[in-house]
DNA sequence: CGTTCCATTTACGTCAACGTCAAAGACTCT
DNA sequence: AGAGTCTTTGACGTTGACGTAAATGGAACG
């Protein structure tokens, strides 16, 4: 029996690192972000991340974190990959139009926002409608019984 | 120029039927509910509906029509064709237990209207949310303006 | 040097509810 | 008999965001 606790094989050369670690692995990213690695590879191919390589391992930057928390957001919002990867791209090629991306931004967040609460407003029928029915069924189901079993 | 008016081909054998038609063609189907062709023979192919033949062409029974609204009401409430398919079999089967159908659906419904619920609670936190980053870059962007053309 | 354990690459699979052809009837009017 | 207009069947395509499996590679531990 080698040894009961698992050895952290990087955890001299991690602990020598500075306090806020300039790179993460693929593995610490999951363990912060909640994500899977086939998720992280994912938004790599697809550009949304650009993680540098030490030989082929991946290491994500604090770029790569900043993007990463902005697609997560933009995910929460109903915004897709492609909107997203769009988005990041306009704020990366020129760092100059400040104004003019933040008010893109601010145009699709607001058909997003649009979109959103139709989307709520419609679930909120539903949701009124259901508990309609499921009150007649209710009414149905005590008929039902005390004819069943009086 | 042979007609101006189209012709209702089957306007005499129709308007010979009583009032409110025995059964209906695929596309009286369509225009009655705002589906498809295609969703129809979609539902038949997953054994929700269960048109019966003449020759080769399908004709709608009131059956089909009672359940095509139950299927499509059912599906405004986020059933999968799958949950519909089985709850209509249910009450298909045995017209006998109405009693135990009536408190399974009843089931069904709570577990769905939690989910819808839940849905709609996220939906509005994260609108919530995204109003809030609006905000701030409604604010953003006011400043942005003042600075760049004061 | 061998074992272990990650990581990577590649590529096909998934899920739902249809959409979208294409080819071949089928019906009716003319 | 031809033309025009449905209808049907069959089958592949779509959409998004990954899941999953298999084969390979490399690094650290002992």
């Amino acid at each position: 029996m080698p040894n009961h606790k698992p050895i952290e094989r990087t955890s001299v050369s991690r602990a020598a690192m500075p306090p806020r670690a300039e790179v993460m692995t693929i593995r610490e990213m999951c363990e912060a972000f909640e994500v899977t690695p086939r998720t992280l590879r994912f938004y790599e191919q697809k550009e949304l991340l650009f993680p540098i390589r030490q030989g082929t391992r991946r290491l994500f930057t604090r770029r790569d974190r900043a993007r990463l928390k902005l697609i997560l957001r933009g995910k929460r919002f109903g915004f897709s990959l492609e909107d997203i990867r769009q988005l990041l791209d306009m704020y990366d090629r020129d760092p100059g139009q400040q104004e003019a991306q933040l008010s893109r931004t601010y145009a699709l967040a607001q058909e997003r926002l649009a979109a959103m609460e139709a989307q709520r407003d419609e679930l909120n029928e539903a949701i009124t409608d259901l508990k309609a029915q499921m009150a007649w069924g209710q009414d149905m189901l005590t008929a039902l019984r005390r004819s069943n079993r009086p």
